[in-house]
DNA sequence: CGGTCTGTTGAACGCGCTCAAGACTGGTGG
DNA sequence: CCACCAGTCTTGAGCGCGTTCAACAGACCG
Protein backbone atom coordinates (compact mmCIF):
# COMPACT_ATOMS: atom_id res chain seq x y z
CA UNK A 1 0.00 0.00 0.00
CA UNK A 2 0.42 3.38 -1.08
CA UNK A 3 2.23 5.81 2.01
CA UNK A 4 1.29 9.10 1.86
CA UNK A 5 4.03 10.88 3.25
CA UNK A 6 5.94 9.76 0.58
CA UNK A 7 3.89 10.05 -2.65
CA UNK A 8 4.09 12.95 -4.60
CA UNK A 9 2.66 14.74 -7.31
CA UNK A 10 3.89 14.08 -11.05
CA UNK A 11 3.35 16.76 -12.52
CA UNK A 12 5.94 19.32 -12.58
CA UNK A 13 7.59 18.24 -8.93
CA UNK A 14 10.49 15.96 -11.28
CA UNK A 15 10.75 18.42 -13.73
CA UNK A 16 12.07 21.05 -11.17
CA UNK A 17 14.70 18.09 -9.78
CA UNK A 18 16.49 19.52 -12.84
CA UNK A 19 14.99 23.22 -12.27
CA UNK A 20 15.86 23.07 -8.59
CA UNK A 21 19.05 21.15 -8.05
CA UNK A 22 21.07 22.48 -5.02
CA UNK A 23 24.45 21.98 -6.16
CA UNK A 24 24.69 23.87 -9.44
CA UNK A 25 21.82 26.50 -8.85
CA UNK A 26 23.13 29.78 -8.01
CA UNK A 27 19.52 30.61 -6.45
CA UNK A 28 19.24 30.85 -2.73
CA UNK A 29 16.08 29.29 -2.52
CA UNK A 30 16.98 25.42 -3.50
CA UNK A 31 15.17 22.98 -2.99
CA UNK A 32 16.68 20.09 -0.53
CA UNK A 33 15.14 16.62 -1.12
CA UNK A 34 15.52 13.27 1.03
CA UNK A 35 16.70 10.20 -0.44
CA UNK A 36 13.51 8.65 -0.62
CA UNK A 37 12.05 11.47 -2.86
CA UNK A 38 9.53 13.01 -0.77
CA UNK A 39 9.70 16.86 -1.11
CA UNK A 40 11.20 18.21 1.75
CA UNK A 41 11.64 21.93 3.45
CA UNK A 42 14.45 23.64 1.04
CA UNK A 43 15.89 27.35 1.64
CA UNK A 44 12.51 28.83 0.59
CA UNK A 45 9.89 30.59 3.63
CA UNK A 46 7.92 27.33 4.80
CA UNK A 47 4.54 28.49 4.90
CA UNK A 48 1.46 27.10 6.89
CA UNK A 49 -1.80 27.51 5.91
CA UNK A 50 -5.29 26.53 7.69
CA UNK A 51 -8.28 24.97 5.98
CA UNK A 52 -9.91 27.21 3.23
CA UNK A 53 -7.06 29.55 4.27
CA UNK A 54 -6.26 32.00 1.19
CA UNK A 55 -3.43 31.95 -0.21
CA UNK A 56 -3.46 34.05 -2.72
CA UNK A 57 -6.24 35.96 -4.78
CA UNK A 58 -6.95 35.97 -8.63
CA UNK A 59 -5.32 39.93 -9.24
CA UNK A 60 -2.93 39.99 -6.78
CA UNK A 61 1.15 40.81 -7.66
CA UNK A 62 2.66 37.27 -8.52
CA UNK A 63 5.91 37.52 -6.54
CA UNK A 64 5.98 33.84 -5.58
CA UNK A 65 5.43 30.94 -6.35
CA UNK A 66 4.95 27.98 -4.21
CA UNK A 67 5.74 23.54 -3.73
CA UNK A 68 2.93 22.03 -1.60
CA UNK A 69 4.73 20.12 0.95
CA UNK A 70 2.17 18.48 2.69
CA UNK A 71 -1.78 19.13 2.69
CA UNK A 72 -3.63 19.75 -0.85
CA UNK A 73 -4.22 23.21 -2.56
CA UNK A 74 -6.92 24.60 -5.10
CA UNK A 75 -6.77 26.49 -8.32
CA UNK A 76 -9.83 27.94 -8.48
CA UNK A 77 -12.10 30.80 -10.32
CA UNK A 78 -15.52 32.61 -8.63
CA UNK A 79 -17.75 34.20 -9.85
CA UNK A 80 -20.08 36.72 -8.41
CA UNK A 81 -22.97 34.80 -7.84
CA UNK A 82 -20.99 32.11 -5.49
CA UNK A 83 -20.46 29.17 -8.41
CA UNK A 84 -16.48 28.18 -8.44
CA UNK A 85 -15.00 25.77 -10.78
CA UNK A 86 -11.76 24.60 -9.37
CA UNK A 87 -9.15 24.74 -12.51
CA UNK A 88 -6.42 22.45 -10.94
CA UNK A 89 -5.82 20.76 -7.65
CA UNK A 90 -2.11 20.47 -6.12
CA UNK A 91 -1.18 17.58 -4.17
CA UNK A 92 2.66 17.52 -2.26
CA UNK A 93 5.44 17.90 -5.07
CA UNK A 94 3.40 20.02 -7.10
CA UNK A 95 4.38 23.56 -8.10
CA UNK A 96 1.99 26.77 -8.75
CA UNK A 97 2.02 30.49 -8.53
CA UNK A 98 4.50 31.04 -10.90
CA UNK A 99 3.64 33.48 -13.65
CA UNK A 100 5.56 35.28 -16.30
CA UNK A 101 3.24 37.74 -15.95
CA UNK A 102 2.39 40.08 -13.19
CA UNK A 103 -0.30 39.19 -11.63
CA UNK A 104 -2.20 36.16 -10.84
CA UNK A 105 -5.01 34.55 -12.72
CA UNK A 106 -6.88 32.56 -10.24
CA UNK A 107 -7.48 31.73 -6.51
CA UNK A 108 -5.15 29.71 -4.60
CA UNK A 109 -6.60 27.87 -1.27
CA UNK A 110 -5.34 25.61 0.48
CA UNK A 111 -7.22 22.27 1.43
CA UNK A 112 -6.89 20.95 4.85
CA UNK A 113 -3.88 21.99 7.01
CA UNK A 114 -1.20 22.11 4.36
CA UNK A 115 2.64 23.19 4.59
CA UNK A 116 4.05 25.36 1.60
CA UNK A 117 7.41 25.68 0.84
CA UNK A 118 7.47 29.78 -0.82
CA UNK A 119 10.27 31.18 -3.19
CA UNK A 120 10.56 34.73 -4.95
CA UNK A 121 10.18 34.59 -8.42
CA UNK A 122 12.67 36.88 -9.48
CA UNK A 123 15.09 34.86 -8.79
CA UNK A 124 14.14 31.59 -10.78
CA UNK A 125 13.40 34.13 -13.65
CA UNK A 126 17.27 35.67 -13.73
CA UNK A 127 18.15 32.17 -13.15
CA UNK A 128 16.63 30.82 -16.47
CA UNK A 129 18.19 33.69 -18.53
CA UNK A 130 21.38 32.38 -17.83
CA UNK A 131 20.55 28.40 -17.86
CA UNK A 132 18.66 26.67 -20.64
CA UNK A 133 18.32 24.01 -18.56
CA UNK A 134 15.73 25.77 -16.19
CA UNK A 135 14.04 27.42 -19.53
CA UNK A 136 13.28 23.81 -20.57
CA UNK A 137 12.00 23.06 -17.50
CA UNK A 138 9.78 26.13 -17.05
CA UNK A 139 8.85 25.68 -20.78
CA UNK A 140 7.72 21.65 -20.04
CA UNK A 141 6.09 22.71 -16.78
CA UNK A 142 3.86 24.98 -18.82
CA UNK A 143 3.34 22.42 -21.60
CA UNK A 144 2.53 19.97 -18.80
CA UNK A 145 -0.14 22.12 -17.08
CA UNK A 146 -1.77 23.13 -20.31
CA UNK A 147 -2.00 19.76 -21.59
CA UNK A 148 -3.77 18.50 -18.39
CA UNK A 149 -6.08 21.04 -18.42
CA UNK A 150 -7.04 20.24 -21.57
CA UNK A 151 -7.76 17.24 -20.68
CA UNK A 152 -10.04 18.40 -17.95
CA UNK A 153 -12.10 20.32 -20.62
CA UNK A 154 -13.10 17.08 -22.00
CA UNK A 155 -13.99 16.13 -18.76
CA UNK A 156 -15.99 18.97 -18.05
CA UNK A 157 -17.32 19.27 -21.63
CA UNK A 158 -18.32 15.63 -22.50
CA UNK A 159 -18.33 13.32 -19.72
CA UNK A 160 -21.05 11.70 -17.64
CA UNK A 161 -21.20 12.53 -13.88
CA UNK A 162 -20.01 8.50 -13.32
CA UNK A 163 -17.42 9.22 -15.92
CA UNK A 164 -16.02 12.55 -14.23
CA UNK A 165 -15.91 10.76 -10.91
CA UNK A 166 -14.24 7.39 -12.17
CA UNK A 167 -11.79 9.88 -14.02
CA UNK A 168 -10.74 11.38 -11.28
CA UNK A 169 -10.34 8.37 -8.89
CA UNK A 170 -8.23 6.87 -11.45
CA UNK A 171 -6.24 9.82 -12.37
CA UNK A 172 -5.39 10.57 -8.80
CA UNK A 173 -4.61 7.18 -7.92
CA UNK A 174 -1.79 7.04 -10.90
CA UNK A 175 -0.67 10.40 -9.45
CA UNK A 176 0.09 8.94 -5.69
CA UNK A 177 1.98 5.43 -7.74
CA UNK A 178 -1.54 3.08 -6.87
CA UNK A 179 -1.39 1.10 -9.49
CA UNK A 180 -3.68 -2.03 -9.11
CA UNK A 181 -5.03 -1.89 -5.05
CA UNK A 182 -4.61 0.94 -2.62
CA UNK A 183 -5.80 3.44 -0.38
CA UNK A 184 -5.89 6.91 -0.97
CA UNK A 185 -6.48 10.06 1.04
CA UNK A 186 -8.35 12.20 -1.03
CA UNK A 187 -7.31 15.20 1.42
CA UNK A 188 -10.88 17.21 0.59
CA UNK A 189 -14.10 17.21 0.69
CA UNK A 190 -17.06 16.57 -1.66
CA UNK A 191 -17.66 19.83 -2.54
CA UNK A 192 -14.01 20.33 -3.81
CA UNK A 193 -14.60 17.22 -5.66
CA UNK A 194 -17.78 18.51 -6.89
CA UNK A 195 -16.16 22.21 -7.89
CA UNK A 196 -13.19 20.17 -9.52
CA UNK A 197 -15.75 18.10 -11.51
CA UNK A 198 -18.45 20.56 -12.71
CA UNK A 199 -21.13 18.43 -10.78
CA UNK A 200 -23.52 18.54 -7.27
CA UNK A 201 -22.27 17.79 -3.79
CA UNK A 202 -24.89 14.94 -3.74
CA UNK A 203 -23.85 14.23 -7.21
CA UNK A 204 -20.96 13.02 -6.45
CA UNK A 205 -21.97 11.10 -3.30
CA UNK A 206 -24.50 9.62 -5.31
CA UNK A 207 -21.49 8.26 -7.56
CA UNK A 208 -19.49 7.66 -5.04
CA UNK A 209 -21.84 5.36 -3.62
CA UNK A 210 -22.75 3.88 -7.07
CA UNK A 211 -19.26 2.20 -7.55
CA UNK A 212 -19.41 1.19 -3.80
CA UNK A 213 -22.38 -0.76 -4.27
CA UNK A 214 -20.49 -1.97 -7.97
CA UNK A 215 -17.61 -2.73 -5.85
CA UNK A 216 -14.97 -0.60 -7.69
CA UNK A 217 -13.85 1.24 -4.46
CA UNK A 218 -14.27 1.43 -0.72
CA UNK A 219 -15.19 4.39 1.38
CA UNK A 220 -13.08 3.96 4.65
CA UNK A 221 -13.91 6.98 5.41
CA UNK A 222 -15.04 10.92 4.54
CA UNK A 223 -11.55 11.27 3.02
CA UNK A 224 -9.95 7.58 2.46
CA UNK A 225 -10.82 5.74 -0.60
CA UNK A 226 -9.61 1.86 -1.25
CA UNK A 227 -9.47 1.16 -4.98
CA UNK A 228 -10.57 -2.19 -5.66
CA UNK A 229 -11.21 -2.48 -9.20
CA UNK A 230 -8.98 -0.05 -11.00
CA UNK A 231 -8.90 -1.35 -14.70
CA UNK A 232 -12.85 -0.87 -14.17
CA UNK A 233 -12.09 2.83 -12.69
CA UNK A 234 -9.90 3.51 -16.21
CA UNK A 235 -12.81 1.10 -18.12
CA UNK A 236 -15.91 3.74 -16.95
CA UNK A 237 -13.57 6.49 -17.42
CA UNK A 238 -12.96 5.98 -20.98
CA UNK A 239 -16.47 5.25 -21.26
CA UNK A 240 -16.11 1.90 -22.56
CA UNK A 241 -19.27 0.98 -20.41
CA UNK A 242 -22.62 0.77 -21.44
CA UNK A 243 -22.66 3.74 -23.41
CA UNK A 244 -24.96 4.17 -26.47
CA UNK A 245 -26.04 0.02 -27.05
CA UNK A 246 -25.02 -1.23 -30.33
CA UNK B 1 -18.53 47.67 -39.13
CA UNK B 2 -15.89 45.51 -39.02
CA UNK B 3 -13.72 43.89 -42.04
CA UNK B 4 -13.67 40.64 -41.50
CA UNK B 5 -10.30 40.77 -43.56
CA UNK B 6 -8.45 42.65 -41.54
CA UNK B 7 -9.72 41.25 -38.31
CA UNK B 8 -7.51 38.79 -36.48
CA UNK B 9 -6.73 37.02 -33.36
CA UNK B 10 -6.05 39.02 -30.11
CA UNK B 11 -3.89 36.02 -28.89
CA UNK B 12 -0.44 35.39 -29.98
CA UNK B 13 -0.10 37.57 -32.94
CA UNK B 14 0.30 40.86 -30.90
CA UNK B 15 2.90 38.54 -29.07
CA UNK B 16 4.58 37.26 -31.65
CA UNK B 17 4.89 40.34 -33.97
CA UNK B 18 8.34 41.19 -31.63
CA UNK B 19 8.73 37.47 -31.86
CA UNK B 20 9.07 37.78 -35.84
CA UNK B 21 10.15 40.46 -36.68
CA UNK B 22 11.37 39.96 -39.52
CA UNK B 23 14.56 42.89 -39.27
CA UNK B 24 15.95 41.48 -36.17
CA UNK B 25 14.96 37.81 -36.71
CA UNK B 26 17.92 35.68 -37.86
CA UNK B 27 14.99 32.79 -38.84
CA UNK B 28 14.52 32.43 -42.41
CA UNK B 29 10.76 32.32 -41.73
CA UNK B 30 9.62 35.40 -40.70
CA UNK B 31 6.16 37.18 -41.17
CA UNK B 32 5.85 39.77 -42.77
CA UNK B 33 2.74 41.95 -42.00
CA UNK B 34 0.78 44.53 -44.27
CA UNK B 35 0.67 47.98 -43.20
CA UNK B 36 -2.93 47.13 -41.97
CA UNK B 37 -2.23 44.91 -39.31
CA UNK B 38 -3.77 42.22 -41.63
CA UNK B 39 -1.64 38.85 -41.44
CA UNK B 40 -0.02 38.23 -44.40
CA UNK B 41 2.28 35.16 -45.62
CA UNK B 42 5.37 35.58 -44.59
CA UNK B 43 8.80 33.60 -45.58
CA UNK B 44 6.82 30.84 -44.51
CA UNK B 45 5.41 27.84 -46.63
CA UNK B 46 1.62 28.69 -47.33
CA UNK B 47 -0.61 25.98 -47.10
CA UNK B 48 -4.70 25.36 -48.08
CA UNK B 49 -6.97 23.38 -46.11
CA UNK B 50 -10.38 21.87 -47.20
CA UNK B 51 -13.35 22.16 -44.61
CA UNK B 52 -12.62 19.34 -42.34
CA UNK B 53 -9.26 18.65 -43.08
CA UNK B 54 -6.84 17.60 -40.87
CA UNK B 55 -3.93 19.60 -40.11
CA UNK B 56 -2.46 17.49 -37.69
CA UNK B 57 -3.71 14.79 -35.37
CA UNK B 58 -3.15 13.88 -31.67
CA UNK B 59 0.09 11.89 -31.18
CA UNK B 60 1.74 13.39 -34.42
CA UNK B 61 5.01 14.70 -34.22
CA UNK B 62 5.58 18.29 -33.70
CA UNK B 63 8.08 19.56 -36.16
CA UNK B 64 5.70 22.55 -37.56
CA UNK B 65 3.76 25.14 -35.98
CA UNK B 66 1.09 27.51 -38.04
CA UNK B 67 -0.50 30.44 -37.91
CA UNK B 68 -3.79 31.30 -39.54
CA UNK B 69 -4.21 33.25 -42.43
CA UNK B 70 -7.82 32.91 -43.52
CA UNK B 71 -10.47 30.95 -42.26
CA UNK B 72 -10.96 28.95 -38.58
CA UNK B 73 -9.10 25.93 -37.04
CA UNK B 74 -10.73 24.13 -34.09
CA UNK B 75 -8.06 22.30 -32.06
CA UNK B 76 -9.80 19.14 -30.13
CA UNK B 77 -10.00 16.00 -28.52
CA UNK B 78 -11.86 12.88 -29.75
CA UNK B 79 -13.09 10.15 -27.77
CA UNK B 80 -13.45 6.53 -28.87
CA UNK B 81 -16.78 6.74 -28.76
CA UNK B 82 -17.36 9.93 -31.16
CA UNK B 83 -17.60 12.53 -28.23
CA UNK B 84 -15.89 15.58 -29.16
CA UNK B 85 -14.71 18.40 -27.57
CA UNK B 86 -13.01 21.64 -28.81
CA UNK B 87 -10.33 23.16 -26.97
CA UNK B 88 -9.26 26.03 -28.69
CA UNK B 89 -11.04 27.78 -31.73
CA UNK B 90 -7.90 29.71 -34.04
CA UNK B 91 -8.85 32.53 -36.23
CA UNK B 92 -6.71 34.74 -38.63
CA UNK B 93 -3.69 35.89 -36.98
CA UNK B 94 -3.71 33.09 -34.60
CA UNK B 95 -0.76 30.79 -33.74
CA UNK B 96 -1.57 27.13 -33.20
CA UNK B 97 0.78 23.94 -33.06
CA UNK B 98 4.05 24.92 -31.03
CA UNK B 99 5.24 22.23 -29.02
CA UNK B 100 8.04 22.70 -26.86
CA UNK B 101 7.53 18.68 -26.51
CA UNK B 102 8.09 16.31 -29.03
CA UNK B 103 4.33 15.58 -30.31
CA UNK B 104 1.15 17.25 -30.36
CA UNK B 105 -1.45 16.70 -27.45
CA UNK B 106 -4.56 17.37 -29.29
CA UNK B 107 -5.89 17.47 -33.17
CA UNK B 108 -6.31 20.22 -35.73
CA UNK B 109 -9.03 20.88 -38.24
CA UNK B 110 -9.52 22.90 -40.65
CA UNK B 111 -13.30 25.19 -40.63
CA UNK B 112 -14.11 26.07 -44.10
CA UNK B 113 -10.92 27.15 -46.47
CA UNK B 114 -8.05 27.78 -44.62
CA UNK B 115 -5.10 28.94 -45.49
CA UNK B 116 -2.20 28.46 -43.23
CA UNK B 117 1.85 29.89 -42.54
CA UNK B 118 3.58 26.99 -41.56
CA UNK B 119 7.06 27.53 -39.78
CA UNK B 120 9.53 25.10 -38.77
CA UNK B 121 9.88 24.29 -34.79
CA UNK B 122 13.58 23.83 -34.87
CA UNK B 123 14.73 27.17 -36.47
CA UNK B 124 12.23 28.91 -33.24
CA UNK B 125 13.96 26.90 -30.53
CA UNK B 126 17.25 27.72 -31.60
CA UNK B 127 16.42 31.21 -32.01
CA UNK B 128 14.67 31.63 -28.46
CA UNK B 129 17.72 30.33 -27.20
CA UNK B 130 19.78 33.01 -27.98
CA UNK B 131 17.25 35.88 -27.75
CA UNK B 132 15.51 36.91 -24.68
CA UNK B 133 12.30 38.93 -26.15
CA UNK B 134 11.98 35.44 -27.77
CA UNK B 135 12.05 33.55 -24.80
CA UNK B 136 9.35 36.01 -23.27
CA UNK B 137 7.04 36.23 -26.29
CA UNK B 138 6.91 32.10 -25.90
CA UNK B 139 5.92 31.82 -22.06
CA UNK B 140 3.87 35.15 -22.38
CA UNK B 141 2.09 33.29 -25.50
CA UNK B 142 2.03 29.87 -23.39
CA UNK B 143 0.07 31.74 -20.38
CA UNK B 144 -1.96 33.26 -22.39
CA UNK B 145 -2.87 29.93 -23.48
CA UNK B 146 -2.99 28.63 -19.79
CA UNK B 147 -5.27 31.46 -18.84
CA UNK B 148 -8.07 31.72 -21.22
CA UNK B 149 -7.99 27.70 -21.74
CA UNK B 150 -8.57 27.73 -17.77
CA UNK B 151 -11.56 30.65 -18.46
CA UNK B 152 -13.16 28.16 -20.88
CA UNK B 153 -13.38 25.74 -17.22
CA UNK B 154 -15.53 27.72 -15.61
CA UNK B 155 -17.84 27.99 -19.00
CA UNK B 156 -17.91 23.91 -19.13
CA UNK B 157 -17.85 23.35 -15.81
CA UNK B 158 -20.56 25.85 -14.02
CA UNK B 159 -22.26 28.32 -16.42
CA UNK B 160 -25.99 27.26 -18.16
CA UNK B 161 -26.51 26.55 -21.82
CA UNK B 162 -28.00 30.55 -21.87
CA UNK B 163 -24.80 31.86 -20.53
CA UNK B 164 -22.37 29.41 -22.91
CA UNK B 165 -23.67 30.90 -25.77
CA UNK B 166 -23.54 34.38 -24.71
CA UNK B 167 -19.94 34.00 -23.87
CA UNK B 168 -18.94 32.70 -26.87
CA UNK B 169 -20.88 35.46 -28.96
CA UNK B 170 -19.37 38.23 -26.45
CA UNK B 171 -16.10 36.86 -26.56
CA UNK B 172 -15.67 36.22 -30.29
CA UNK B 173 -16.74 40.08 -31.00
CA UNK B 174 -14.41 41.16 -28.63
CA UNK B 175 -11.71 39.07 -30.50
CA UNK B 176 -12.99 40.49 -33.67
CA UNK B 177 -12.56 44.12 -31.87
CA UNK B 178 -16.51 44.91 -32.37
CA UNK B 179 -17.26 46.84 -29.19
CA UNK B 180 -20.66 47.83 -30.00
CA UNK B 181 -22.91 46.54 -32.55
CA UNK B 182 -21.33 44.98 -35.52
CA UNK B 183 -21.68 42.08 -37.49
CA UNK B 184 -19.30 39.20 -37.54
CA UNK B 185 -18.59 35.85 -39.44
CA UNK B 186 -18.47 32.73 -37.17
CA UNK B 187 -16.97 30.72 -39.97
CA UNK B 188 -17.85 27.71 -38.50
CA UNK B 189 -21.19 25.94 -38.37
CA UNK B 190 -23.69 24.67 -34.91
CA UNK B 191 -21.59 21.52 -34.59
CA UNK B 192 -18.15 23.36 -33.74
CA UNK B 193 -20.31 25.59 -31.84
CA UNK B 194 -21.92 23.07 -29.64
CA UNK B 195 -18.36 21.05 -29.38
CA UNK B 196 -16.29 24.00 -28.13
CA UNK B 197 -19.70 24.92 -25.69
CA UNK B 198 -19.80 21.39 -24.81
CA UNK B 199 -23.73 21.62 -24.95
CA UNK B 200 -25.96 19.88 -27.94
CA UNK B 201 -26.37 21.47 -31.40
CA UNK B 202 -30.09 21.77 -30.87
CA UNK B 203 -29.65 23.64 -27.70
CA UNK B 204 -27.19 25.83 -29.69
CA UNK B 205 -29.74 26.78 -31.95
CA UNK B 206 -32.72 27.23 -29.04
CA UNK B 207 -30.19 29.55 -27.47
CA UNK B 208 -29.30 31.55 -30.36
CA UNK B 209 -33.27 32.14 -31.10
CA UNK B 210 -33.90 32.87 -27.68
CA UNK B 211 -31.16 35.68 -27.85
CA UNK B 212 -32.80 36.79 -31.25
CA UNK B 213 -35.74 36.91 -29.98
CA UNK B 214 -34.91 38.74 -26.93
CA UNK B 215 -33.26 41.78 -29.75
CA UNK B 216 -29.75 40.79 -28.52
CA UNK B 217 -28.28 39.59 -31.85
CA UNK B 218 -29.36 39.37 -35.77
CA UNK B 219 -28.97 36.12 -37.26
CA UNK B 220 -28.26 37.52 -40.91
CA UNK B 221 -27.36 33.56 -42.35
CA UNK B 222 -26.22 30.78 -41.09
CA UNK B 223 -22.55 31.97 -40.34
CA UNK B 224 -22.98 35.37 -40.27
CA UNK B 225 -24.48 37.16 -37.20
CA UNK B 226 -25.29 41.08 -35.72
CA UNK B 227 -24.54 41.86 -32.26
CA UNK B 228 -27.41 44.22 -31.46
CA UNK B 229 -26.46 44.53 -27.78
CA UNK B 230 -23.19 44.04 -26.54
CA UNK B 231 -23.83 44.93 -22.88
CA UNK B 232 -26.89 42.66 -22.41
CA UNK B 233 -24.82 40.03 -24.16
CA UNK B 234 -22.05 40.27 -21.30
CA UNK B 235 -24.33 40.74 -18.69
CA UNK B 236 -25.87 37.44 -19.41
CA UNK B 237 -22.38 36.02 -20.05
CA UNK B 238 -21.66 37.08 -16.38
CA UNK B 239 -24.58 35.62 -14.93
CA UNK B 240 -25.90 38.72 -13.89
CA UNK B 241 -29.64 38.25 -15.51
CA UNK B 242 -32.24 36.31 -13.86
CA UNK B 243 -30.61 33.50 -11.90
CA UNK B 244 -31.84 32.35 -8.12
CA UNK B 245 -34.23 35.30 -7.80
CA UNK B 246 -33.07 37.24 -4.56
C1' DC C 1 -21.61 15.71 25.59
C1' DG C 2 -23.69 19.21 22.82
C1' DG C 3 -23.17 21.82 18.54
C1' DT C 4 -21.71 22.43 14.00
C1' DC C 5 -20.06 20.98 9.81
C1' DT C 6 -20.00 17.36 6.32
C1' DG C 7 -21.83 13.49 4.07
C1' DT C 8 -25.73 10.49 2.58
C1' DT C 9 -30.08 9.44 0.78
C1' DG C 10 -34.82 10.38 -0.94
C1' DA C 11 -38.25 12.93 -3.77
C1' DA C 12 -39.40 15.89 -7.27
C1' DC C 13 -38.28 19.24 -10.66
C1' DG C 14 -36.35 21.16 -14.76
C1' DC C 15 -32.57 22.07 -17.96
C1' DG C 16 -30.62 20.34 -21.69
C1' DC C 17 -30.59 16.06 -24.41
C1' DT C 18 -32.53 12.82 -27.76
C1' DC C 19 -35.42 11.79 -31.39
C1' DA C 20 -37.93 13.37 -35.22
C1' DA C 21 -39.87 16.26 -38.79
C1' DG C 22 -39.57 20.04 -41.63
C1' DA C 23 -37.24 24.35 -43.60
C1' DC C 24 -33.53 26.45 -45.48
C1' DT C 25 -29.03 26.81 -47.87
C1' DG C 26 -25.42 26.11 -50.97
C1' DG C 27 -23.39 23.45 -54.36
C1' DT C 28 -23.83 20.69 -58.66
C1' DG C 29 -25.17 19.19 -63.05
C1' DG C 30 -28.36 19.34 -66.71
C1' DC D 1 -30.69 29.46 -65.18
C1' DC D 2 -33.17 26.36 -62.59
C1' DA D 3 -34.04 21.67 -60.51
C1' DC D 4 -32.28 18.76 -57.60
C1' DC D 5 -30.05 17.04 -53.63
C1' DA D 6 -27.27 16.66 -49.65
C1' DG D 7 -26.02 18.93 -45.78
C1' DT D 8 -27.17 22.17 -42.23
C1' DC D 9 -30.28 24.56 -39.38
C1' DT D 10 -34.61 25.13 -36.83
C1' DT D 11 -38.34 23.85 -34.03
C1' DG D 12 -41.32 20.63 -31.47
C1' DA D 13 -42.26 16.79 -28.18
C1' DG D 14 -40.91 13.98 -24.65
C1' DC D 15 -37.52 12.03 -21.73
C1' DG D 16 -33.81 11.44 -18.47
C1' DC D 17 -29.72 12.88 -16.08
C1' DG D 18 -28.28 15.68 -12.79
C1' DT D 19 -29.95 19.32 -9.96
C1' DT D 20 -32.47 21.30 -6.12
C1' DC D 21 -34.72 20.92 -1.86
C1' DA D 22 -35.15 18.53 2.30
C1' DA D 23 -34.40 15.41 6.10
C1' DC D 24 -31.40 12.82 8.61
C1' DA D 25 -27.02 10.46 9.84
C1' DG D 26 -22.38 10.69 11.01
C1' DA D 27 -17.99 12.89 12.13
C1' DC D 28 -15.27 16.20 14.25
C1' DC D 29 -14.19 19.44 17.83
C1' DG D 30 -14.43 22.18 21.68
Amino acid sequence: MQSFETAYGTSPASLFQALLRPDKSKMSAAVQRTPGGKPAPGAGALLRFRNNQMIFNEGDEANYFYMVVSGRVRLCKMRYDGRRQIVDLMIPGDIFGFEYGTEHTFTAEAIGKTVLDSYSCRPIERLSEERLDVRRDLMTMLHHNLSSVRNHMVLLGRETARERVATFLATLAIRFRITGRGVMDLGMGRRDIADYLGLALETVCRELSGLRHAGLIEILDHRRIAVLDMAALQSISEGLQQRRPG
